[in-house]
DNA sequence: TACAATATGTCTCTTTTCGGACATATCAAG
DNA sequence: CTTGATATGTCCGAAAAGAGACATATTGTA
């Protein structure tokens, strides 16, 4: 049963934190949009749709957060990526924001009791 | 900049996995839907709709993760919920993904390497 | 006695997201 | 010379999620 339940949740953060996912990818090497979804599959057998990763892709150039330079193998064009200072302090709040979540007996009313 | 980030993933969290969330409220403590609405406001300054809190709350009673009695103060009704041992290892499994991933060396290409 | 707070519930309309198709091009292998 | 892999992109219909109203009852306060 954990092991459909870690499924199910590492199922969830690469849908709903997906931006984060490729940020982290692309900030231990620099990627291309197929690669990651290789990458992906590889690391966490789950499998991306290109339909999904190329749009966000641009997005998070256009906000910013990763930067693009052309790369040719003969005729064949890739796009690779790299994480902007912007996208690193992303991802580092996203880790602080997890650090946070560890500390479970932050939950615990400790701070300002409220009388039911 | 780093505090509107924090402000939108703390958001994203509670949007995303905001039955974890509950889990985690009720885990601390035990509580019933309108006291999480409060707390949450008061503890993060998210303000839960009560449209979206009853029904999750109904459905993760449905499916074993939390268990609920019936307290009368009065007249007046509420429903009391604890989580079950399903529902603490859903929270761990939860706790244990978010460990995995503040290793972030993990996602360097050291496991099986690919070639470009 | 009227209004705000406590307490739980449903329902509908709108918005967002998702899966999958459509589209195009290069290159390697069989 | 056709098929599968590499590579990037758009688009649309369906499904899911969202905001907010409708509904009801008790209790405390002004």
């Amino acid at each position: 049963m954990i092991k459909r339940f870690r499924e199910e949740i590492v199922l969830r953060f690469s849908r709903n934190f997906l931006d984060i996912l490729v940020l982290r990818l692309i900030q231990a090497e620099s990627m291309w949009g197929y690669k990651i979804i290789r990458k992906t599959e590889a690391l966490f057998g789950i499998k991306l749709r290109h339909g999904a990763i190329y749009p966000l892709l641009n997005s998070l150039e256009a906000a910013g957060l990763l930067q693009s330079r052309r790369e040719t193998h003969g005729k064949r064009e890739r796009k690779v990526y790299q994480v902007t200072a912007k996208g690193m302090q992303y991802v580092n709040t996203y880790y602080g924001v997890l650090k946070e979540q560890l500390q479970a007996e932050d939950l615990k009313g400790t701070k300002q009791e409220m009388q039911d």
